[in-house]
DNA sequence: ATACAACTTATGTGTTACACATAGGTCAAA
DNA sequence: TTTGACCTATGTGTAACACATAAGTTGTAT
């Protein structure tokens, strides 16, 4: 397989067939005439698993060292495990950070939606962001 | 207020600070004798201004273009209403696809609790992470 | 046969929001 | 006056690619 063709095997694009290969993460034979880059089956199986594992939110890094433990004939399922171990409190807080922020969001717009839009007037920017802290939007717009 | 007083006032590093003054989104005077920056309130206002904005997920560039509206005399409230109107159901999207890994990560991690560690051999990377699709880790450890 | 589109290569730059390092000038206190 | 803590500008590094460049290669259609 060549760049394109393991990359449209894989779903990706070849730039990121190339970034991988560059990185490391994948090998390939050289063709002996041209230098093009030759994939097989595991360049391919890596590409995939890699897909994966970035959407668990793992690093090319901590895939790389994932690879790493593989191929020097030891689990890397341990070392896994203990990284899905640390994301799922970190996750846990980006859905909260989200979360409190959908509802501040969600409540400005609702506040603003009766409101006229406030004029900038030399010391206020936008109060919508300014009283972000107080969820109390209901002065912004102060003078017309 | 020089860059550094200014960073501690707004709670942020001085690096950023500058980053900010480079960027044009702050503006400074300067000190005729040594050239050092020279902060107002205004300044500090809007470094805050930018941390709050920042928060809820608001690039610099857009940041920069609040500021050119509020700076041109408009009301940069629309835009700002537009861009969280945008914000909104990305946020959700973004909280959503965390809520489904998590699930998924929870779930391999209880799987994993009572099995042995795979070992690699040769088409198996880290079983943890390819069934990820089907879910399926009962498979996970073949042979030892 | 040859022109042409579509591929490949390596290399370098741009993206985001800073952090950090460098080399050097400035300032206040001891 | 020396130290330590500040300031300056500039350049590099981060993550994971995307995109542009220039130049060689391949396959197909004419």
């Amino acid at each position: 397989m060549k760049v394109s063709d393991l990359a449209k095997t894989a779903k990706v694009t070849p730039e990121t067939v190339r970034h991988y290969s560059r990185q490391g993460l994948i090998h390939a034979q050289r063709n002996a005439q041209n230098g093009y880059q030759e994939f097989d089956n595991v360049a391919l199986q890596r590409v995939r698993f890699i897909q994966q594992a970035r959407t668990l939110g793992f690093s090319l890094k901590q895939i790389a060292q994932i690879f790493e433990q593989s191929d020097s004939g030891d689990s890397p399922c341990p070392m896994v495990r203990d990284l899905l171990r640390q994301k799922v409190p970190e996750t846990q807080k980006k859905i909260a950070d989200l979360q409190a922020h959908l509802i501040k969001m969600e409540a400005a717009l609702t506040a603003w939606e009766a409101m006229e839009d406030g004029v900038p007037n030399g010391h206020s920017i936008c109060c919508l962001i300014e009283d972000w802290e107080t969820s109390d939007a209901s002065q912004c717009s102060e003078e017309k």
